[in-house]
This record gives C-alpha cells, structure tokens and sequence, in this order.
DNA sequence: GATTATTTTTAGATTTGTCTAAATTAATTT
DNA sequence: AAATTAATTTAGACAAATCTAAAAATAATC
C-alpha cells in the first residue's frame, strides 16, 4: 500500500498525539497539524478507506493495526534520519528535526534497511526516542528521571523530556547528551538541585526542572 | 524562490535535453517527462512567471541564467545522494538513481553542504557524472572514449555514455568502475574491440560499443 | 429535560497538477 | 502558394488537499 506525504503526517501525528494524550479528536488533530477540523474529516475518510483508521462519524476514531504499523514505519526513519544528521554529518540535536521531517517520507525500504546497518542499529535517536525496529517493535527501557536516582547512582542519559530549544541549550552547557554516562553525587533539599558528575568531568549542579526532565537508564 | 517537486523535476529534465540534444521542445519534455503536451505547456507558463524560464508561445523555450542554477543545484544533490548511497550505505550503482531521485527535492541548503563534506567534496558521481559545486560550477574534463585511446595508453575512468541497466551489468563484469585504472593493450581491427588491462587483472577484451561507452582522462 | 455551547461534519469553492479533445500556429510538401 | 502534416496551445474537466460557512450531532449547563 502506497500512502501521500500529507496521509502519512496524519497517521503520524495521530500516534504521537494517542501515544502523549491516550485520545485524539478532530479538533486536537486540526490543531496540532496546523489545519481546519473539516480538513481533518476529509482525510479522516480517506484514512478509513484505507483501512488504516478505525473510523465512524461524531464517534471518534483510532488508527488499526495497519496503521499503527504504517505510524511506527514513519517514526522509524524520521529517527534514524535524524540519527544519521547528527552522528554523520554533525549536526546539532536541536536543528534536525525539519530536515527529518522531509527525510522520512523517502519511500525505499532498501533504503531504511542500511542506513540502520550503517549507523549500527541504534535503538534511540539523538534526543533519546526509541527507534522502532523493522517489525515495528519499539524498545522498552525502565527510564528515570534524574531526579530520582539516589546517590552514587550511575547511569546513561536515554531521553530528554522537554525537548524546548532552552533546555536543549541548557544541557548543551552541561555537556549532557544521549548516551553520556553520569553519576549522580546529592541532592539538595533547599531546591531539589541535584549535584552530578558528568562523564569525568568537575562535578555540577542541575535545577530540580532540568534533573525532571532528564530521564537515564541503569549501566551500561 | 520556492519550487514545487514538479517544477524541480521540470526544470531538471529541461536542463539535461538542453545538454544533451542542445534543444528542447513540447513535445521531447513531454515525451521524458512521461507526460502530456498540453501538461508541460501549462508547466512552461508557469515556470515563466517564476522567472526560471523564456518562453514565448509557439516560439520555444529556454532556462533563465537563475533556471540553469536552480536546475544545477538540484542535479548537484542528485549527484551528491548517488554518491552517498554507493559510498556509504553500499548500494550498487546501478540502483541508485530513482532513490536520489526523491532524496532531491529535500530543500536544506545546510544539509547538502555537510553532505558534500561528509562525503569528501567528491567530483563525480558513481557513474561519472560531474557534481556541480555550490557556486553551480561543473568540474569539466577532456574526456575521451577508450576506442579513441591508443596502444599502451594508461587513463582512469570517469564517466559511462549509455547508462542502461545492460551496459552496467557489462561494466561490473569486467570490474569496470568509475576512478578504475586501466590500460589498452592493443585495438582489433577486425571488429574494432579493444584489449584492455583492468588494474592489474588477467587483460580482457570489450567490444566497440562497450569501448564507445567508457569514458576516461588520463592519469592520475 | 430544555437550552446553550462545543465538536464534528457537510456543502461548495479554490489551488495545483494533470488530463482529453479541439483549435491554432508553424513547418513541410506538392 | 495552397494543402497537408506536425507541433503547440487553449478550453474545459478531474482528483487531491485544502479552505470557509453553514448544518448537524453531541456534550454541558441551567
């Protein structure tokens, strides 16, 4: 089955919103895809018809297995495009993201399939989302946030929470970035800060909202 | 200025018959294009008010100076993307052209630029193309057919003629490839085919056609 | 439970890129 | 030069993806 750009940013767009929100409706829909709610019943249709979206008038919808199977495809080259830019080509973490928004409408299977093996088959992308394999699994880690680790915790940064440009910049300060090893040394009741060492860097000081927002898994 | 994928497809199809046959008409662009007459006539009014082409009714048409750097810059990613899928991800360069030909239209000027980096700045495509620059220069070289190569002559090959599925297949069977070395041994005139010494393999003999094809320049 | 407000859908229009069929212009032959 | 042929353009239509404005269904409130 062949889909358009415009349908495959619907279905993507529908994951996300079903994966952050639990349930989507036509008006988040419309907003988050930056259109009208009529468009979004026009393609809501055409999805149907498609047998990529589980739909009935005024009663909601939901994508079918098919289509979250079709969602997972797109989230997975859009991460390992991104993947690619930044571990490749050297760009910023915080810069890829419209590029691979275009990238990941590229149709070759052939394609996706070694740029995984080129890039050593990452399972997160460079802001820590997990990069769905070509079965569509998705991987699964125990994430915490820093801010729950105790101290003398060590552990590898996964994912980042909010993915602002500010606290991009913020962690590009502190030289966090995904897979960076770090141990986590006390915490300070006043603000909730905590004190880590980054790599084997001289020991900082993080807000309590950046520690939240920064998630880690245990060794390696 | 913004173009449409279909403009860009235009712009580089009449960019090529104009170096190929040295005109262009109606009929030939839409013949390549694998479209209608009427079609490619409603494109040229178009690209006309976009100031990439001349174009007067029944009087012909041409690229604009600003048409021949839209259209180089276009084929310049072409080129680039072949290159990568042949050099990096190790795709046979026999199958790369209809991927780069969507991997094109990505509109990142930055991403071009830290590709040809990534890359190695490199002159020719995998079939010997030359790669424009980001200024639109195209490396330019006296190139010469093997059959017109004398005895004991050494040279590298740079460039295919006829880029048919069949011809390439001929190629990766003599190990023929762009940047090989070779040397021509002797010419049979009986039927005009063509010793050759592929690197610094057992010597072969191609045919006049296949000599007519492969294109070289002299060391290094 | 009736009334208001919100959400969603329909109806009809618009733009882009394409098409067919007919008309027009240019080129070629006789 | 007139007639024929070929090339090109116009006119009008269509599908995809969008829009606005109005109608219909559902949800919330009194």
């Amino acid at each position: 089955m062949n889909f358009t750009t415009s349908e495959e940013n619907y279905v993507k767009c529908i994951y996300h919103l079903q994966q952050e929100k639990g349930t989507v409706n036509t008006n988040s829909l419309a907003a988050t895809m930056q259109t009208r709610p009529a468009s979004v019943t026009d393609m809501l249709k055409k999805l149907k018809t498609k047998k990529i979206l589980q739909y009935e008038p005024y009663k909601g919808f939901r994508l079918t297995e098919t289509g979250r199977k079709v969602a997972l495809g797109i989230v997975r080259k859009h991460r390992l495009w991104e993947y690619f830019l930044v571990d490749k080509l050297g760009f910023d973490w915080d810069k890829v993201h419209p590029i691979a928004e275009e990238l990941e409408h590229i149709s070759s299977e052939e394609l996706v399939c070694r740029l995984e093996l080129y890039l050593g088959n990452p399972s997160f992308d460079p802001h820590g989302d997990p990069i769905p394999d070509s079965r569509g699994r998705v991987p699964l880690l125990k994430q915490r946030s820093l801010s729950e680790l105790k101290g003398k915790q060590k552990a590898t940064v996964s994912s980042v929470g909010n993915q602002t440009r500010e606290m991009l910049e913020l962690l590009k300060h502190y030289q966090i970035g995904i897979g960076t090893r770090l141990m986590v040394l006390r915490h300070f009741e006043f603000d909730n800060s905590v004190e880590i060492r980054v790599a084997k860097q001289v020991p900082c000081i993080v807000s309590d909202q950046v520690a939240k927002n920064v998630f880690v898994y245990d060794l390696p």
